[in-house]
DNA sequence: CGCCATTTGTAGTCAAGGACAACAAATACC
DNA sequence: GGTATTTGTTGTCCTTGACTACAAATGGCG
């Protein structure tokens, strides 16, 4: 547990600050880099050119500023290195090849007509994957897969404990992947790594302190950024927001059994009540916003106020400084936000409300790719010295 | 927010490593250090002799270890640097010399007649400080005065928000403590107190994440551990266990109209029902054992499955390690261990609760004032090569 | 009792890495 | 065109931990 610290780890951990930098914070110039950094000049273009050469950053020629004095080279991330992030779902499996600062570069859906089996997401994992690598420009180095897995994942051997809705049990997929393709594989759950990339680059940007929640097919899921770094728990099953039971104002206003919020924030009810088979989010909002029928608010209203004790109990807990909607969830939000925001405030202690926001997610359907991309980067993210192209 | 290191900054972090070691894991030889830290033998002894000449570890002859090899110097605290840790309360104000290593050195107890105002709360503390330190040998340097608030304390200023069992508000309390005693003030709220000091010292001792929720006169008050420091949130409020509203299974079952976790699950109720006017945790736990009244058990079955549930809400959001009860809670869990275990699985995740147990706190009342100590000696542990003795 | 293996302390040297200073380069402003 | 300002570049210095060699202190064993 204590931290030993050799001088040569000085130089690591700037390395990865400027490459954070660069990656998250899209910081464009040299200068900019010495400034948020408060390293020394000389030291930052020591570091700038150690990642240059390592293949990880590009130098190039100043962009006018309209500033005085003389112009700083412009650093942008190489965009040799990518990573590949998948995720598999029980209607198709969806890939893209990213590279550093989230660039979605490529991006391929094969729909499945049944559920997948490991076996058969395997194969067709393996197949994208080539289909990618072959199809990208022959200078990108794969650094490692990145899976998005709907179900809990371990965090010590990646193995995937329970995915509900493939139906997947105790199965070692990420090392399956890995057999198959031959590159290193990470995994975790899709709506932490949702939370993940929320935080680096969506809604959540700049924000360490924040929870997430998502609300899916496969019923509702979330993360919790603390200190600026997922919380992952003993386990690494942290954030199961969907399987909590809320405390419900009026008995009658429960409707399940169990109670857990996902199975009372029901997207399925909403969709039944309006009479639809299925619909994307943007259907659905307009067809909520567009009925004319009771029933629908009255039900909008129920699901509104269960919601409403979940983030309450969250934040009371928590003190985010901001909670992430995605999904249904942002459909609920976008319904009536000033009374979801006053019925969060009603269940929560002033103190921990005062200054909390309520924003729907921003990263549209690339927010599991661009979490599990993250996942797949953070070995290079943590120590570039170590990346051999 | 990118942590600009230098060169020195390693040495900073060793001699800290090195102080905790001692400090928190109670290292007791040179050569356990070497190994722990995984630093270099000469490397250690330099540190070791930094920290020794700055006045804060001391080293004794090598104590017979019998075993193969030069024997290692002892190595232990110096008993000169303390702290003051205090907490005031509605019937009392508590205060200790402490000093490194958790070592309570000196404990006094002021009972007031009535519930203290600021203002008299400032006094008192003024005067048993001025107490502690006369009676306190010559050679002790008080760092700071640490302040254990039953309340909600604001991180950015330590400003006292709202402690409604002393029924302050708004109440810049340590600065005035701080001007009342010329000495650096830290504080913060004492259930986030507990949780530090039952992760450091007490039944959570090297273990990274834990919850803690403990049951006091003044309500339900928690904390949580995360990657082994205190989750604190935006404003500091983190950890407001007993505000939330679990799921209640039969809506007889819940007996409050708010119906939060410390209005359920009430001691007061249990008082109530065995007649009694008042009473410590020990004659609680005597009573409620030693009854033949089926209304004890029936409210304590009832406030069982209520705790349950809230408990079984964190551990799916946090998946914790360890979930530590303290003073009612404690009580409630020895009344019937595998019951209220059993009750906790059924509202978790399995994957989630996997590997989780539920214990009692371990620091019985010196909790507070241990972790109102570590608040206060935090900067010296932090970078103790600014200590000035 | 003496020798050896083992462990640890101690002293000196080395290498890594960031700070700093001095100078050069490139821009805006007047 | 001159000046102030900002930044890149180069060389030197300081801090710090690693490493090596040797000394010291212990237990084990013949």
């Amino acid at each position: 547990m204590p931290a030993p610290d050799h001088v040569e780890g000085v130089r690591r951990r700037n390395l990865a600050t400027v490459l954070d930098l660069v990656h998250h914070r899209r910081v464009s110039s040299r200068a900019d880099v010495t400034a948020l950094t408060g390293l020394n000049r000389s030291t930052v273009a020591a570091l700038v050119a150690e990642l240059v050469a390592l293949g990880l950053l590009e130098e190039g020629d100043p962009v006018a500023s309209s500033r005085v004095g003389r112009p700083s080279p412009v650093v942008h991330p190489d965009p040799r290195p990518v990573v590949i992030a998948v995720n598999p779902e029980v209607d198709a499996v969806t890939a893209a090849v990213v590279g550093l600062g989230a660039r979605v570069e490529r991006r391929v859906r094969r729909p499945v007509d049944a559920v997948p089996t490991p076996e058969d997401a395997v194969a067709i994992i393996a197949d994208v994957v080539r289909e990618l690598v072959a199809a990208s420009p022959r200078n990108r180095r794969v650094a490692a897969i990145g899976l998005a897995i709907p179900g809990l994942v371990r965090a010590s051997d990646r193995l995937v404990r329970w995915a509900s809705h493939l139906g997947w049990r105790e199965v070692p997929f990420a090392a399956m992947v890995e057999d198959a393709v031959g590159l290193p594989v990470v995994a975790d759950n899709d709506a932490s790594l949702g939370a993940l990339a929320e935080h680096l680059f969506g809604a959540g940007r700049g924000v360490d302190d924040l929870i997430y929640l998502n609300g899916g097919a496969s019923g509702i899921g979330g993360g919790a950024i603390v200190r600026g770094s997922l919380l992952t728990g003993r386990g690494g099953y942290a954030g199961e927001f969907g399987q909590n039971r809320p405390g419900v104002d009026d008995p009658h206003n429960r409707v399940t059994s169990r109670g857990t919020l996902e199975d009372e924030v029901s997207r399925a009810r909403v969709l039944d009540l309006l009479g639809l088979e299925s619909a994307d989010e943007p259907q659905l909002a307009a067809a909520i916003e567009t009925s004319a029928s009771p029933a629908v608010r009255v039900e909008m209203r129920r699901q509104q106020g269960i919601l409403a004790a979940a983030l309450g109990n969250a934040v009371n807990v928590f003190n985010p400084e901001l909670v992430v909607l995605g999904g249904y969830l942002a459909t609920h939000l976008a319904w009536d936000p000033p009374s979801l925001e006053d019925a969060v405030r009603d269940t929560t202690v002033p103190a921990a409300w005062e200054g909390t926001s309520i924003v729907p997610a921003a990263l549209g359907e690339d927010r599991l790719l661009i979490g599990a991309a993250e996942l797949a980067f953070r070995p290079l993210l943590r120590d570039p010295g170590k990346w051999n192209p």
